[in-house]
DNA sequence: TGTACATCAGTGAACGCGCGTTCACTGATGTAC
DNA sequence: TGTACATCAGTGAACGCGCGTTCACTGATGTAC
């Protein structure tokens, strides 16, 4: 027995992860000292070899984690198509764009994850396989044949126009990518564009 | 008058940034170093900074550079809607997605100019203006009022597309990703989905 | 015509700095006997 | 009950390295007079 709970290694690692993620999607991981990230941990940067085995493990391991939060979150919406454009809506708003920290991990780290070692694009294409399957199985029914191109479709269109949307510092260019990103999204999936200002 | 020639100083300013945008869209701003870029243009790491203040003007250089280089590539295709259409297959082929270095700037280098300072993004945001309206012009006629919208998310699509393609190692996976790009782009640009194989 | 000097693109070594990583140590807790 | 030892998460200084940037210098060419 040891004077820690016996899930006190595993939470530390679990913040070390999140506070990574946070950086990463921030400023980039090639940005992101690890020392870094530990102070946001609450811990010096020497602890860091306790948990990881170098900064490529905890990208991995940011990768994983980010994209099955994802998933679980669109897992969760109720299963209609009502919800899934309010998850573009979500997802094409302001505070999305505003706070990428807080945000889609493939709008934010794709570039990073396409230039990393083989683990960590391995981690990426099985978490986004997960992330296309449930978009796929949420799109309209009548759309069963071309459901999973149709879902790629849409998580191309959505992490395309974020990114874009977050490169024009002007806000009112801004704007009008995330705008037009949404009318494509709902042309993409059937509707007829409905498009709230913000 | 000077043992060079009159556009001495300025061809050698361009290798400079044709060399520094091949590395940058391989390996990322980060990833890539002046000594590096230098020695592809044929010159030791000293001589940068009689061409260039700093990296960062250098990058501001290679984003101007190659987003105006694409507009004219655009700009030169004949005005039709075919001719869209195939700018849009080479865009989603296999190839560019296998040659960042020779392929397109925004989406090689989208999340670094997010992450950069003022001058480059005012350049990305003014590189990107220009490339919206040459394809908004090019869209057909009849949709002239919702061109612009239909030319930003044509651009978000191929750019998420591609993004997406380059970060899947397996081929199977990437090349499912180009194709339900180029099927949502002929539905966003009024065509009937005609799919090549690669 | 000859000599001293100006010009200027480029060289290559050196600088300080921040990074990923290592490692000897600390301190609180438990176990052996 | 008391003493010696084991465990283990974490500390913080140090390491080597690569980077962006600086700078004294080179060498070929032109100009002054």
């Amino acid at each position: 027995m040891s004077r820690y709970a016996p899930d006190h290694k595993q939470a530390t690692r679990e913040r070390i992860v999140a506070a990574a993620g946070r950086r990463f999607k921030n400023s980039g991981v090639d940005g992101s000292g690890i020392a870094g990230v530990m102070a946001d941990a609450g811990l010096t940067n020497g602890a860091f070899y306790a948990h990881f085995g170098s900064k490529d493990d905890l990208l991995a391991a940011v990768v994983s984690e980010q994209l099955a939060a994802q998933r679980d979150t669109i897992a969760s919406l109720p299963d209609t198509p009502e919800a899934l454009a309010g998850f573009v809506d979500d997802y094409l708003s302001r505070a999305h764009r505003d706070a990428p920290a807080d945000g889609c991990p493939s709008a934010a780290l794709l570039l990073d994850v396409s230039r990393a070692a083989e683990p960590i694009r391995a981690a990426y294409a099985a978490g986004l396989e997960a992330i296309i399957d449930v978009v796929a199985t949420r799109l309209d029914p009548p759309d069963a044949a071309a459901a999973r191109p149709k879902a790629v479709g849409l998580l191309a269109l959505l992490v395309g126009a974020l990114q874009l949307a977050r490169a024009l510092r002007d806000e009112a260019n801004a704007d009008e990518v995330l705008r037009a990103g949404r009318v494509q999204a709902a042309v993409l999936l059937g509707h007829p564009a409905d498009t709230p200002g913000g």
